[in-house]
DNA sequence: AGAATAGTGTCTATCAGACATTATTTG
DNA sequence: CAAATAATGTCTGATAGACACTATTCT
């Protein structure tokens, strides 16, 4: 197949988030083909669509989880994957004409090692290494909404859940929100709000503390157990 | 072209809201063509892609905006849209596989009137009159998203101003807000929040007064100027 | 005057931001 | 005990919900 053509004209492609060092960091990769081989640009893929008839093709969600498994290296059963938006501005890509459904997704620190520095691919930090000028098409834009989505819904506790261990203390969520919000709250104040998830039963005890250094040991928290991970959103597919 | 198959495999879908007599209706029209011809379906039709390549086709926010003006008969200008969701389940079509972008629309009351009731469509009022169960293809779980994506944003004055006239009273907006929510607000806590918009500058006392009945007439209010209506967001097409 | 709707004010609970203090561990 | 981080509590201002009264028009 010419590589200069697009295989199909729907696409998607993946925000991926990650909370490591205090930073809120985004996966890119180098793209292996023209167009703008060799720049950074969100994983991504087309989607196929079958034949308009007998092959039934995959469902976007499939499509998504696809690209997060091939990028990733993890399961795809552990891919918080939620829908952001289609961009579909014509001449977006110089292939041809192609709508790309736009996907964010949440790892958890522990997972981070799994994946390593495999391939072409690369964790930025969002306030300051992320090359926004030399994205590929209009990846730029797509990245832009996926930290305002992020950042949105980042008051939500089950958002920040995925960006954390499974097991966490307050001052570990905390510093995720942190990096996220690229500000500093209070840490009586937010202590009073996580009181409250805990009240509400969104969060419980887990076995165990937790201590660096010198210092008091922190209880560690998980939340309470629901089925593990994925949003069923309406957008399934 | 065989009606049976898809020109296109993007389209676009528009949930496009009003609130008339108390009520927040969604516009609903008979499907003209197979499959699903007679029930009732969103308006919405294939986006024009070009050929991958040489012609261009139109952009994503154009043809929802094309779709707008076919089936209301108000200026494409006169429509405020904002993307909702992809939607491309596997077999969501009969006619092969086609990934539909969902739009939301918001139409004021002075315009209904211009479009009366032409071809086969109707305004359905969304808490009673929706034949859910029987609207063509995933129109359902759209309409359902679009509902709650109107709900979520209610709360934000620039939404409620594209949903009553372009001038209106207190009780006016209030009523609208009513509709949306489906449960009556205290007047007087509704007056305190339109008291801080004033404040802030979002509305200003137009001219006149109206009155209703032999009651006490009501103060006159509009939005600020600002660039008539349409949102610029990211998804632009 | 009476009916009807417009507009203003009060009391209270909840929540966010700013800020001080006590508690528990290691060295 | 000193250092370091964990955890709790107080004061204040903004906002939402419940509720009572005054104002202006028409009949």
């Amino acid at each position: 197949m010419d590589p200069a053509v697009s295989p199909s004209p729907v696409a998607v492609d993946l925000v991926v988030f990650a909370v490591t060092d205090g930073d809120l960091k985004v996966l890119l990769v180098r793209r292996q083909a023209p167009p703008f081989r060799g720049t950074w640009a969100l994983p991504g893929d087309a989607v196929d669509l079958g034949d308009m008839g007998r092959r039934s093709g995959e469902d976007l969600r499939a499509a998504a989880q696809r690209v997060f498994r091939t990028h990733t290296g993890l399961a795809r059963d552990s891919a918080w994957l939620q829908q952001l938006l289609a961009f579909g501005r014509s001449g977006r890509d110089p292939r041809g004409r192609v709508i790309t459904v736009a996907w964010w997704s949440l790892i958890r620190p522990e997972l981070l090692s799994l994946i390593g520095t495999r391939n072409q691919m690369e964790w930025f930090s969002i306030g300051e290494e992320v090359p926004w000028m030399r994205l590929a098409l209009d990846h730029a834009e797509i990245l832009a909404a996926g930290a305002d989505a992020l950042r949105a819904r980042v008051e939500q506790p089950d958002v920040l859940f995925e960006l954390v261990p499974q097991s966490f203390t307050v001052a570990e969520i905390q510093a995720a929100e942190s990096a996220i919000l690229d500000r500093t709250t209070d840490a009586r104040n937010f202590r009073r709000r996580f009181q409250r998830w805990i009240d509400a039963g969104l969060v419980e005890q887990a076995p165990g503390k937790r201590h660096l250094g010198r210092s008091r040991p922190a209880k560690v928290w998980r939340p309470t157990c629901r089925v593990p991970g994925h949003p069923e959103d309406r957008s399934a597919g």
